[in-house]
RNA sequence: GCGCUGGUAGCUUAAUGGAUAGAGCAUCUGACUACGGAUCAGAAGGUUGGGGGUUCAAGUCCCUCCCAGCGCGCCA
């Protein structure tokens, strides 16, 4: 462990107890009146009846000399300890951390498995901004999850079941096979389904032929399957080359289609009756959990089963609970989805629990997260109304990074430009995605994504850009310093040195509260203190070669620390821009 | 009607119950023979939607009201 307030906490926790008479939370936290504070005497003193700087007081006697670690230790206000490191403990600290190959972040004590299922488009129609989020924050989480040792499992419920197949595969026979291919590998997803949809709703004839296709789907015909196969491969094909643009780990290993699901749902059927939980009400199969009313006040159902013999997607969802804690033996699964299906997901929890798919020790967490707007803060659509494809969105943002490339750094060559471009202009739209609470909707606005100042992406890939130009134009091996004796002297290296340490706490609070924005925040932090640093503290022109070595480890740590920040949002570091 | 989620500076936003609510953009003032100015230093800008309450301590917890968005049985 890295970060130093956890150190001293550590260091603390034993002295607190004595005087607590049981263990008791030292309560360190940051803050700007010191290095660190210690708010625990406050809440003790309370339940000891005695006053808080009393309390204070005796913690200090009895956690004894501190020197080695703090060079100041005060008690201020009603009772607060504030805490000042010395600049050889973090020095120290630094050069250890440094050393490990996670920067100094600390692995999880307990390791396991955690199912995430993000990204989840339609087969057969177009990714969208609204997919965008549930990738990238899913992506993010995976990425960081595992990082700390979590054995990730990505699971991309494409949707790739149900009666819109039979619309589908009608169309696609019209059309013939091969045709077809052709107009879904151009990434004509919406034209086709548009199509689709037209036909269905305007011929009678073609409506009773969907119809009948999706029982033949259903029951296995095998000739549909193979169209069905055709449907779901060329868009997975067309998600992948979107993937691909958009830099995400998921692949063909990761599909869990909805379809993957259907062997399991007379089971999931079976096991509710089992239970005792399964109900018939209107002509359905349901359950009813506690709390869940509709309009009327009266009580809310999850249905398992429709009337007409067909199952929905709650039925899809319990299927996965099992298959996630019976199969992939997960205790945790998150699902990146919008915050509008939150009943559904508490709905499928409550339910799990009442008919026994998810043990107490496992759980399920829906990743929630707010809708993209436009600058009319209604949800972001095209001119013409429609959804914006998420292709050419990205295309959008390879452009315009292109463009400003193109204009700071006239003399790169068109092809490192273009790679360039792809990393700062991708790494600007997902990093918008992050940087906010993820629980609210966000405006999307090109001018000020790609304004590449403030909290921004191209913002830290500048200041790493910088430290590698450093580097280079001196002609010195990064590598080569991380063996430097680290001096702490001016105020801004002393800054730089700390913030680096605690990157161990930014990156745990991301996994504590699943939020990729604490990180962000973090990384905005790193870079300004960066930048700060660089003005003020001459490093190839330092006044001695061991303040240079010592400012080439810190530029060094600093650019390692901002490329594995950004690379656990799945952002690109370039060395140039 | 019930429920969920938001409401913080002109705009975008941060803040594990801790002291004086922290940033960025825009605005204003400074700094360029620049280790990459896609920068830095500084100023100004807030009754944290309103009102009660709990607490040594509330943007944060509870109650209530207002505003906005979303959800509320056979779509996913």
């Amino acid at each position: 462990m890295a970060d130093p307030l956890l150190s001293v906490a550590e260091r603390l926790a034993p002295a607190f107890a004595a005087v607590a008479g049981a263990a008791c939370d030292p309560v360190v936290r940051p803050t700007d009146r010191a290095d660190a504070q210690a708010n625990g005497a406050l809440a003790l003193a309370k339940s000891l009846g005695m006053q808080p700087r009393e309390v204070a007081q005796k913690v200090l006697d009895a956690a004894g000399d501190l020197s080695d670690m703090l060079a100041s230790v005060e008690i201020a206000g009603p009772g607060f300890i504030n805490l000042v490191f010395t600049d050889d403990f973090l020095a120290a600290q630094t050069v250890t951390s440094l050393e490990s190959s996670t920067l100094g972040v600390h692995a999880s004590p307990s390791p396991h498995t955690i199912t995430i299922d993000y990204s989840s488009p339609n087969v057969a129609k177009e990714m969208h901004v609204g997919h965008l989020r549930s990738t990238v924050i899913g992506d993010a989480l995976a990425r960081v999850l595992s990082f700390v040792g979590h054995n990730v499992v990505r699971e991309n419920h494409i949707g790739d079941w149900g009666t819109p197949f039979g619309m589908l595969i009608e169309h696609l026979i019209d059309l013939g096979e091969d045709n077809a291919a052709n107009e879904l590998s151009m990434g004509d997803l919406n034209g086709f389904y548009k199509e689709a949809r037209r036909k269905f709703e305007e011929s009678e004839e073609f409506k009773t032929r969907a119809r009948h296709r999706v029982v033949m789907l259903q029951g296995g015909d095998a000739e549909t399957l193979q169209y069905w196969r055709t449907l779901v491969n060329e868009s997975t094909r067309y998600f992948n080359k979107v993937y691909s643009q958009l830099g995400v780990l998921l692949n063909d290993a990761d599909l869990m289609g909805e379809s993957a699901y259907n062997d399991l749902l007379a089971e999931v059927v079976q096991r509710l009756n089992k239970a005792g939980v399964l109900e018939t009400n209107d002509g359905a199969d349901v359950v009813f959990a506690d709390g869940f009313t509709n309009r009327d006040n009266e009580p809310l159902p999850l249905i398992i089963r429709k009337g007409d013999g067909g199952y929905n997607y709650a039925t899809t969802d319990l299927a996965c609970v099992i298959d996630h804690v019976e199969r992939v033996g997960a205790k945790a699964s998150l699902y990146v989805v919008g915050a509008p299906q939150a009943q559904h997901f508490q709905m499928i929890e409550a339910v799990s629990r009442k008919a026994g798919f998810l043990p107490d020790d496992c759980s399920i967490n829906h990743i929630q997260f707010g809708s993209v707007l436009g600058a009319d803060r209604k949800m972001f659509k095209s001119r013409s109304g429609d959804n914006v494809k998420l292709a050419e969105l990205l295309d959008e943002a390879v452009e315009r990074a292109a463009a400003a490339v193109a204009e700071k750094n006239p003399d790169m060559s068109a092809e490192d430009r273009a790679a360039v471009a792809r990393m700062v202009g991708i790494g600007a739209v997902k990093y918008s995605d992050l940087a906010s609470d993820r629980i609210k909707d966000y405006i999307f606005d090109w001018d000020r994504m790609l304004a590449f100042e403030g909290n921004t992406a191209p913002y830290m890939q500048y200041a790493h850009a910088r430290i590698c130009s450093i580097f280079r134009r001196a002609g010195i091996d990064r590598a080569s310093v991380r063996s430097a004796q680290l001096q702490i002297a001016d105020p801004r290296e002393r800054a730089l040195a700390f913030r680096i340490l605690r990157f161990d706490a930014a990156v745990w609070e991301m996994v504590d509260t699943l939020s990729p924005h604490k990180l962000c925040t973090y990384l905005f932090d790193l870079a300004s203190d960066f930048t700060s640093f660089y003005e003020h503290c001459p490093v190839l022109k330092a006044e001695s070669d061991d303040v240079r070595l010592s400012r080439l480890l810190l530029c060094d740590a600093t650019a390692r620390t901002i490329a594995q920040g950004l690379a656990l949002l799945g952002i690109e570091s370039p060395e140039q821009m």
